[in-house]
DNA sequence: GAGTGGTCTAGACCACTGT
DNA sequence: CAGTGGTCTAGACCACTCC
């Protein structure tokens, strides 16, 4: 006698589901059983079969198409972004010639594609300091920020794989007022140099990484559903006298996107 | 003339539900209003109040325990773990006495928390390399493999911050045997001393982010639902000749975690 | 025992996709 | 057009919590 289950039987029906596609009976990119057959085959009626589909969906297995049916998802090819080292290349890239950093931008050195093959966003606006922003740049409640939101799209993907919107203090990118209007992006070496024109030189980059599920705002943008996550990078710059320069919050796609820290440590024997 | 909102109505009752939740209407660790009654004020079936809550579950905003109510979500008390520094400091401790390194571990590190008030769990097991991380090492798939898991919880906590499979290749650790004992964990001093027992400096370690949904055994051990997502990292430790010594998979809930890394720019007038 | 959320049914109509 | 998934209803019973 086995003991009988007493979970659900739409999680039964979800492990079994799950068992096939990752024994790899059901393979990527094709069809699952529709709704109906489904419940035929169960015997469950058909919200109990919808609910054990979205357990699928929720553990990222599976991903439906309405009119279309319900479709095994690939592992999708992730795109690295190795931010030790693309920091201090974007730092290094400050002192090359404006020709040379129109060539390529930060999602260029992260993706391999090259600029033409980008479909650039940039919007600014000036806002009031929210409390959390004022204590993180030392500034007072309500002094203004030029806020900037950005994502890049490749020509090739139907959506941007992340999304950012930065903060610098208004006071700083008003001493060059070219650094105020949006019609200047993508402006050639990107927010390294922009810092530049104004006399700042960035000492360190500390990002500070969780994550969650999508706002539905993100998930529209980004192209992802119900079973996605995003990571959420809020990342503080400061300049050599020590002083928050800017804050960036960015979000990416979390099946689509990997980010990397290489961190070398001292040796013993020098 | 407002338009017709067009979008599903339990949709729109989610929505609904948020803003309150997000003007502080209705406030954290509070029931909202049972199913019944949302379903008589809002005019709907209870399936479709029902699908309203998974949505506000589903974007992290409420908490459903059977048998009590619904309840907002308070953001949580995150733990913060700063990994540039963390290994660093994991080095630094491998030359110290036996004495001094059984008093602190990483989690007492992160946490702040002392020794006694840590609930600690560790499994080994030895496995042939499959081949995605005989590559990764570079040894020939099916080599053997010290694999260990571990996950630690703070007394006053129900579940782990995290849990983390290790795999290091059995040639290494075999060249001292109590390596090869769980009941000598927790080590002091953790795996850059049982390292350095064998005679290995390490001298980087590179950690690959990514974010998604909790798979059923870790929901079930980090204590997270619905609506919250984990941060998965892989960390490739080498040592100073080059050669890759440990890879680790840990898995963080990803309301109570966040990972920081702080890069240091090189100066340009140095 | 009253009230809560969790599971489940049997049915309806809709929006969308393919042929 | 038939077939798919998406929305929605009106019920039922269960497991759990709290009084």
């Amino acid at each position: 006698m086995t003991d009988r289950d007493w979970r659900p039987r739409y999680i039964q029906l979800a492990e079994e589901l799950r068992q096939k596609i990752e024994s790899g009976a059901l393979r990527p990119d094709t069809p699952m059983p529709s709704e109906a057959d489904l419940a035929d085959s169960s015997g469950l009626s058909r919200t109990s079969v919808r609910n054990a589909i979205r357990q699928l969906r929720e553990w990222g297995l599976v991903r439906a198409e309405q009119g279309r049916g319900t479709f095994i998802r690939a592992a999708r090819k992730r795109v690295v972004r190795k931010n030790t080292d693309r920091y201090q290349w974007e730092k290094n890239r400050v002192h090359e010639t404006e020709k040379e950093r129109r060539s390529a931008g930060g999602t260029e050195f992260d993706t391999g594609l090259a600029v033409g093959n980008l479909r650039f966003y940039a919007e600014y606006r000036v806002i009031e300091a929210p409390e959390e922003l004022a204590e993180l740049f030392g500034i007072s409640k309500g002094a203004k920020l030029l806020q900037r939101d950005y994502h890049t799209t490749a020509q090739a993907e139907e959506a941007p794989l992340g999304m950012s919107r930065s903060y610098i203090p208004h006071d700083i990118v008003a001493q060059n007022p070219a650094l105020l209007d949006q019609a200047n992006e993508p402006w050639p070496g990107g927010t390294q140099h922009q810092l530049f024109t104004v006399g700042i030189e960035l000492d360190s980059i500390t990002d500070h990484l969780t994550a969650r599920p999508p706002l539905p705002h993100e998930a529209e943008l980004l192209g992802i559903e119900s079973g996605v996550s995003v990571i959420a990078i809020r990342k503080v710059s400061k300049d050599t006298a020590g002083r928050v320069v800017e804050i960036a919050d960015a979000v990416y796609a979390g099946d689509r996107a990997e980010m990397v820290y290489e961190i070398m440590l001292e040796r013993w024997n020098p």
